[in-house]
DNA sequence: CGGATAAGTCAACAGGCGTTGGCCTACAGT
DNA sequence: ACTGTAGGCCAACGCCTGTTGACTTATCCG
């Protein structure tokens, strides 16, 4: 009953879907047009409509997004920042959708709704399983430092971070992230420069 | 021979810039229109190009933005990030200049630019100050960090984030500023929790 | 083979955009 | 008081946008 039978336009649909996100991820969501995305899909926009709906659906059809978290039960706690910051840095590189999540977010509720969405979906649970101490705050300041990574390197393009090699980035933040997925803070105020 | 004498329209040009501000921060680069700037300033849209002579440029003079760091000379080298951090919030919630642009920043490459410019002209002294060792690096991280937050709190509005005090916000995240203005990052990527 | 249905094209719409030039109005300098 | 000039408004331009409906072509089923 609920499986999709394979239609003859599935082509055009994933070809029209690559499009749109490809362009989301390089403009934003008012700066990439239905045209744009048609003509990159080599159809007419029409059919965009006639698939989508409308450029807000197409748009929440685009940005379905799973950070697809590794199995980070099996890893260390002391390493689960390492891994986190790495595998987030990669999955960013390797898929335009969260490009796209963040430049359309910035301006666009829907795309801020589904972002917010993302990250208490997946990244509170990884800080719950590390602390049970105020475990969305950690996930949130956790997705500050992470976003804030990919904002700075991947859209404003601080030629300091978009130099560094992803292991030396990683080198860098994962104990920030480790501070925040397991540290305490009270005391720390005080705290020397040591991490 | 440089002072400027005042201008009988001094004050529609003020109005005008500050209904920019707003509407940049609150909308971004696109979706702000010239002609809701200009109703907001109770003013004709013409007047706004004849003043400022495109919306690029309005968004130039609206986007004139100094971060005002306060004299960290004086700080004790531990609590300089403390006290950026706080500054920084409170700099960020009273002038709508830097919402408007990390909004346009996003998607603008002019608003990026000024973006960059102004965090290489005033994140790095400070970086510099506290430690030779690669401040460039340290002031993108820093960036990173405060960045984040910014996005996170303000425009996405995650809300653990948004319902933390600004002076809560500040514990959490100064000890990893802390970390990248003076940490060391080697040996610290097998280190345990403890910040 | 013929007819139904899906895929795709084309042209146009209504509306919003940045921008322009002409026109009126009111103040400033003499 | 007169006049030049700056401030301000109005209407329009050309362009681009998302979206629509009518039309043609190809494919599948009986």
């Amino acid at each position: 009953m609920s499986a999709e039978q394979p239609r003859r336009s599935d082509g055009t649909r994933a070809a029209i879907l690559k499009a749109a996100r490809e362009r989301f991820a390089a403009d934003g969501y008012e700066r990439a047009t239905i045209r744009a995305i048609a003509a990159d899909a080599a159809i007419d926009p029409s059919m965009v409509m006639r698939y989508y709906g409308s450029k807000e659906r197409l748009f929440a059809a685009a940005a379905e997004f799973d950070l697809r978290l590794p199995a980070l039960e099996d890893v260390p706690p002391e390493q689960v920042a390492t891994v986190l910051v790495g595998h987030f840095l990669e999955r960013w590189e390797g898929d335009e959708t969260l490009m796209a999540l963040l430049r359309a977010g910035v301006t666009n509720p829907a795309a801020a709704d589904r972002m917010r969405e993302i990250f208490a979906a997946q990244l509170v649970p990884v800080a719950e399983r590390l602390s049970p101490d105020r475990p969305r705050i950690r996930a949130g300041l956790v997705a500050s430092q992470i976003l804030g990574l990919a904002l700075c390197r991947y859209v404003l393009r601080l030629p300091p971070l978009v130099a560094m090699e992803r292991a030396e980035l990683v080198d860098w933040t994962a104990p920030a992230v480790r501070h925040y997925l397991s540290g305490t803070v009270a005391e720390e105020t005080q705290a020397g420069s040591g991490v």
